[in-house]
DNA sequence: TTGTCGGCCGATCGCCGACAA
DNA sequence: TTGTCGGCGATCGGCCGACAA
């Protein structure tokens, strides 16, 4: 999955240590999403924080919901490794929110784009600055346009502009990813222009699949997950 | 699951040994519906066949396509229970076919039924054994079907006696029926009266899925399953 | 600029008798 | 008796501009 196109579904609050780095490890916060409560009294010997360096990032997105999540593999800290760059390492990663120029956009669904005629309404800085260039000589300027999901899979959509006053629309296409992808209104949608020119779209539940997520019996020494 | 709709589903060669009667438990035979091919040469110590008493049975329905299949829990015999009545009790059960008057009807679903128009051709024999008694004043002469499946769950259908020459047919609800339960050309259907004047309905599929069934990991020594 | 609505056109669904095997 | 077909009316999906927030 491209790291890029994750981001943009994550959002920008979503940030990932950079691999190598050090970080805490907290067993509690790990336990809140596990499917059933651990009771920590019956492991009297777990610490409430554990120094790790980050050893290796999957970045992934659940194969039925499409939601994004990233598995991350922490190696616990031997003790005369933590003292050094307490202050540095731990905190502040990289934010890569002010990387560049934004080259994803991000929707949160109306009734009308959900329900209504099988239809999606474009923002026109979305169609603008994501989405290829139409031609607007043509009466009325119509493209198709392809987009790729995080699975790799391809969406063909028709996109036209068109209406008084003018609008950008997504028809043919629209109503059959929103059944495929079950979209409600309140869900995103993210539309992403990689560097290569590839258009991709991502999605975002309203409703997070928290604690049912694909979480499953990570260990608790070397693995932790988060979604 | 009702003994009488299951024995309706599985057919007449499907018989079945009463409870606490004597088998052979055949370790090949079982083996040819695992999932992978077992190499008895690993296990020089199993007999090609062993005799058992049935201690239970489970009349069961697989949840997703409604085919059914019989769960059996076979007791190895000691040595000396072996000898005893060994003609008499392991072979030849009880014929349950020629019990009374057969209050079921099975047909196979032509291309017309699955495919065209979403109606059924209710054979005649059907209509009038099977089905609850049609008014054949009114004109044209209909009524509302109710049949239980497998699982339970009640399905609607629209019973006609129309057209020239006069046929019987279901219309509304038949097309529901065909797709919810991904029936195609070939596949068989089976009307059943019960004893309390219930009409069930039941599914025979055309590609049965042996081998792919819900047969998983039975121990050798304990359980055994037919599908 | 864009969310919602009613109009409307074409595709599909599904009920029907005709006909023949 | 019943399988298949073409006809056709009702319904639905989905594209459209009008209008207003």
């Amino acid at each position: 999955l491209d790291p890029q196109l994750w981001h943009a579904c994550a959002g920008g609050m979503a940030q990932i240590p950079p691999i190598n780095s050090k970080v805490y490890y907290f067993p509690q916060g790990h336990s809140e999403h596990a499917n059933k409560p651990v009771n920590f009294l019956e492991f009297p010997r777990i610490p409430p924080l554990i120094p790790c360096r980050v050893s290796s990032i999957s970045y992934l997105a659940d194969s039925k919901t499409d939601e994004v999540f990233a598995k991350m593999r922490l190696v616990p800290l031997g003790r005369n490794e933590c003292d050094v760059d307490d202050e540095g390492g731990l905190v502040g990663f990289s934010k890569n929110e002010e990387k560049e120029k934004p080259n994803s956009f991000a929707k949160t669904l109306t009734q009308s784009d959900a329900n209504n005629g099988g239809g999606f309404s474009v923002p026109r800085y979305c169609a603008e600055t994501i989405f290829p260039r139409l031609d607007y000589s043509a009466e009325p300027p119509v493209q198709t346009i392809l987009a790729r999901d995080v699975h790799g899979e391809v969406w063909k959509f028709r996109h036209i502009y068109r209406g008084t006053p003018r609008r950008h629309l997504l028809t043919t296409g629209w109503s059959n990813f929103v059944n495929q992808k079950k979209l409600v209104a309140g869900d995103s949608i993210v539309f992403l222009r990689t560097e290569n020119g590839d258009l991709c779209v991502g999605i975002q539940r309203a409703k997070t699949g928290i604690g049912c997520g694909p979480e499953v019996s990570s260990g608790w020494s070397t693995g932790a997950a988060a979604n």
